[in-house]
DNA sequence: ATCTGTGCAAAGGGTTTGCATTCAC
DNA sequence: GTGAATGCAAACCCTTTGCACAGAT
């Protein structure tokens, strides 16, 4: 089960704090641990509605001053799909470097690894004698639902779209 | 040279807006002259500068309205690197599947394609029942020039950053 | 006790929109 | 002539920030 690792990334979180020399506030606390109880994707306004529910005093500035943190402990990645918001992926701190799948009809985004691509990209960034620090690979696409069924299930749930 | 092709993306767009009905005005003239006269990345504001400089009267809403419809137009692709701003590639008319890198330092915009990625992506996509509608691949990294010299003859030169 | 972190509310900044006017068709 | 397109300025929306207070060390 994945309970573990995310306890881990927790803990790894409050870790990154202290060797920072950062406070760990009880808000900090709701914060963490709102996002590593799920392995969804969300943006600033989901996790401040979850940190909420943990401890209620969260303001959305305090969200928004804690998401830097998160990202640059390595543990969450912060993407852009070139919707108007930025989606975060607490995905990152179990699988380094993943890809998406994004489903224009729905939303929905799915996650893969590829070391081939990732090899490919390397490879192809040495020759413009660049040193890779990050790579992102986007596939937009159109799940089998809608075009199979006529319809996606994913379609009412709060689909992202531009 | 590059100029025909060009002129062809121009005249492509303008038949875009007649075959959509749209009207062909002067301001819608100004922007896509604009546009296919250079083939840097630009943003809406820069677009805005270039236009008003071959028609005065180009304001900033007439762009924000017209970007769209170049993007739909398939003449012109909309980019998200992280920033703050969406940033538009011209060049998209011209080879439409590439690629970006892009250098954490400088930001320096590097174009590159790989059929063997886009197989790649291709593939896995089928594998998950997604039909494949556009593939983005960005990587972020450093090119050599910093790292060699010392300093990066793009720094200057209005690099976009985080 | 100190000084970072917080909540609140206001400010920022790119993008969008309502409305009267202009102009392409 | 008619309705789409424009310019202007205000509105929007997400995100950031200034400030006085709270609380972690």
């Amino acid at each position: 089960m994945q309970t573990t690792e995310r306890e881990h990334a927790k803990q790894r979180f409050l870790d990154f704090l202290a060797g920072k020399g950062f406070r760990v506030t009880t808000q900090r606390r709701a914060i963490v641990e709102a996002v590593f109880a799920t392995n969804e994707h969300f943006t600033a306004d989901q996790l401040h509605e979850w940190a909420r529910q943990r401890d209620p005093s969260v303001s959305r500035a305090t969200v928004y001053r804690a998401l830097p943190l998160l990202v640059e402990s390595g543990l969450v990645r912060e993407m852009d799909f070139g919707g108007d918001r930025k989606i975060y992926d607490p995905n990152y701190a179990v699988h380094p470097e993943h890809s998406h799948l994004v489903c224009a009809d729905c939303g929905r985004i799915i996650e893969f690894s590829s070391e081939q691509i990732a090899r490919l990209q390397r490879q192809i960034s040495r020759e413009f004698g660049f040193t890779v620090i990050s790579q992102r690979v986007q596939i937009i696409g159109r799940c089998e639902q809608l075009r199979r069924t006529g319809h996606c299930p994913h379609r009412a749930g709060g689909a992202e779209k531009e």
